[in-house]
DNA sequence: AATCCCCACAACCGCCGAACC
DNA sequence: AGGTTCGGCGGTTGTGGGGAT
């Protein structure tokens, strides 16, 4: 039987008082993050280790980005979500500023509603309405074509490609077997970092593709408009 | 003005893998 | 090699606020 994270008894639970807070940002200013187990008792908080190591990675850290997400920002969530799936902390590690809980909740309270708005499926990025249509579903409410964001992904059942993508991104070296992943962006966002990652994941994941895998897969092309 | 309902978001829970002993 | 601990992740829940009725 696996030990409890913390002895439960005694512990505060629910949100965090001003003065937790403050004590918890005044031990990590001193000794940094880390040995979250034991930070509680050495910081005079009655609470959990995990706890305390959410509360300042969701909310206290100060390089949080807070407030609404950019539309850029919310472009590249769906693209990188339709690569790599629920890996919030990896779509979040491309988003700087952004938690992985910050970027679940937006994509489960937000884009995902969108999405099945337009009749696209937010967990396979397929539309399931409107199989060939590639414009926009209802151009007076998506407003213009500012942005136009083209997503092709193919991936088996087995979802191999999927995980190899998501190693991909990690380590930056083209996985063996990512044959069957097909990814096609094309995106005209301003200069920005973040318009630097989709061009180079463009370009990566452009050159393991060979032309005889382009052909054999013929999963609609989503055509995703604002 | 009161109540209801929906939404957004913070926080919790359980599981998993890596590190350590 | 096997057990234990710890940090991290993703799914889910609880709750407060705001809009609708």
């Amino acid at each position: 039987m696996r030990k409890p994270c913390c002895d439960k008894q005694g512990t505060n639970k629910g949100a965090w008082s001003k003065q937790e807070d403050q004590k918890l940002i005044d031990y990590i200013r001193i000794h940094g993050e880390g040995c979250w187990r034991s930070l509680p008792k050495a910081a005079g908080l009655h609470r959990c280790g995990k706890s305390c190591r959410l509360r300042w990675i969701n909310y206290l850290r100060p390089d949080i980005k807070r407030g609404n997400f950019a539309q850029d920002e919310e472009d590249l969530i769906i693209k990188l979500h339709a690569l790599l799936g629920n890996r919030w902390s990896l779509i979040a590690g491309r988003l700087p500023g952004r938690t992985d809980n910050e970027v679940k909740n937006y994509w489960n309270s937000h884009i995902k509603r969108k999405l099945m708005k337009m009749g696209i499926d937010p967990n396979n990025h397929k539309l399931n309405q409107y199989p060939h249509h590639v414009g926009p579903l209802n151009p007076t409410t998506t407003n213009s074509m500012d942005v136009a964001c083209k997503l092709r992904v193919c991936s088996t059942d087995n979802d191999d490609g999927i995980s190899d993508a998501a190693s991909y991104l990690e380590d930056a070296t083209p996985p063996t077997g990512i044959s069957n992943l097909d990814l096609d962006l094309t995106i005209a966002f301003p200069s920005s970092p973040i318009k630097n990652i989709i061009e180079e994941s463009q370009q990566k994941t452009a050159s393991i593709v060979t032309n005889d895998e382009e052909e054999q897969y013929t999963v609609p092309t989503l055509l995703l408009f604002r």
